[in-house]
DNA sequence: AAGAATTTGTTAAAATATAAACAAGTTGTG
DNA sequence: CACAACTTGTTTATATTTTAACAAATTCTT
């Protein structure tokens, strides 16, 4: 296993991709280390460090072409491959995902809703039945599910989670408030929302504190 | 201003006070550094650096009492004042957060949403109605509000942050994918749902690419 | 009650991450 | 074409974070 990027680095892709596709859109074709450090407040020694992790993007002398660039992080965020998700839990967070086609032009295709609540059944969630979690593990082989995003209360996560272990699923976003254990091939991408919150309110109480 | 305490440390409380809350509800009184290390899976040297920045919470030979430490973080994740927070954007993810009744319980009280959309104007959200942005300014003085939850997309999101900050609000929890440039006593704290999803890619991608 | 077993707070060491420095190559200019 | 201005990749230095180590204090056990 290649320990080799740290967390840290990987965290930083997207959001280098972001400064990189909105140059792209107003038609920069290169640009320096210097200048992106600029833009994204950040220092220019970090940005080349960080490149330089997946290989040589840049040439001396003129910096980094911006489409080329764009394409390289996009590949190592897995963007050129297109994936097939199913989200757990129809409640207002997963309608909510469900809803949000922008995840669709990067290629993560939304596939199926299940939830274990007979009264969703049925219900049409962007032109998709939502299923009763007894579909769940046939749906997964059927359709090459790839992610599976569960968006359910902590209380049944850590059972859903097995269950997707156990058909194959390799990747798992998981909102549920609860720390999931899946074996080490199988990668947890944790959106905690009420720590999100705490975190705020933190920063909120030390400022207000300091006066 | 006290730069004393590193993010990490922050980022880290809300867990500690999920597994102390855990505790707390099976009746457990008192708990080592050790023992909690391994429940969380972290080292305990760390857990009592992390807990020592704030003050000696514990005692040798005995451990931490879960109530007290449970308290302790409670009150400096500022979970011991009440909140007062609007929405704005009553898009699906808005409509999410809204009805999450979990943050009221821990002090974080919906008080109102908007939306620029005039089709939204009235519609009821947990019996409060959508409200046009022109309402804003003045709801957020009558209301005393304290935190914005921006669930707009990107276009817009500086200039409501602008309007946010102009009228004196301290706190930013955004989910639009957008960096915010605001005075620096006023927080932010992103939540950019599709850098989290493509971290998940990426570590699906690269785990792929080793087998 | 005495000694063994715990366990914290804290200091010291190791590991990691970030920033600065610079040689080597590229581009632009007169 | 030669020289100045850039700019990367990489090495070295600095800063931060994490882990280990241990003295001092507390609890448990016999």
């Amino acid at each position: 296993m290649d320990r080799g990027i740290s967390q840290a680095v990987i965290a930083r892709l997207p959001r280098y991709l972001r400064y990189l596709g909105d140059l792209k859109d107003c038609g920069v074709e290169r640009i320096s280390s210097q200048e992106l450090s600029k833009m994204m407040n950040v220092t220019a020694s970090q940005i080349r460090q960080d490149f330089n992790n997946f290989g040589g993007f840049g040439q001396q002398g003129y910096g980094y072409n911006v489409e080329h660039l764009y394409a390289e992080i996009s590949k190592l965020l897995g963007l050129s491959e297109k994936h097939h998700l199913v989200i757990i839990g129809a409640g207002n967070l997963g309608r909510a995902i469900a809803n949000y086609m922008n995840f669709e032009r990067r290629g993560f295709l939304f596939k199926g809703i299940f939830d274990r609540d007979p009264e969703l059944w049925g219900k049409k969630i962007r032109d998709m039945e939502v299923q009763p979690m007894e579909n769940l593990e046939a749906f997964i082989k059927e359709q090459d599910i790839d992610i599976a995003v569960m968006t359910i209360p902590k209380t049944g996560a850590v059972e859903v989670a097995e269950i997707l272990v156990k058909n194959g699923i390799k990747a798992i976003w998981n909102f549920a408030h609860v720390d999931l254990e899946v074996p080490k091939d199988v990668q947890v991408e944790n959106v905690h929302l009420s720590d999100s919150l705490m975190k705020l309110s933190y920063k909120l109480a030390k400022n207000q504190s300091e006066i």
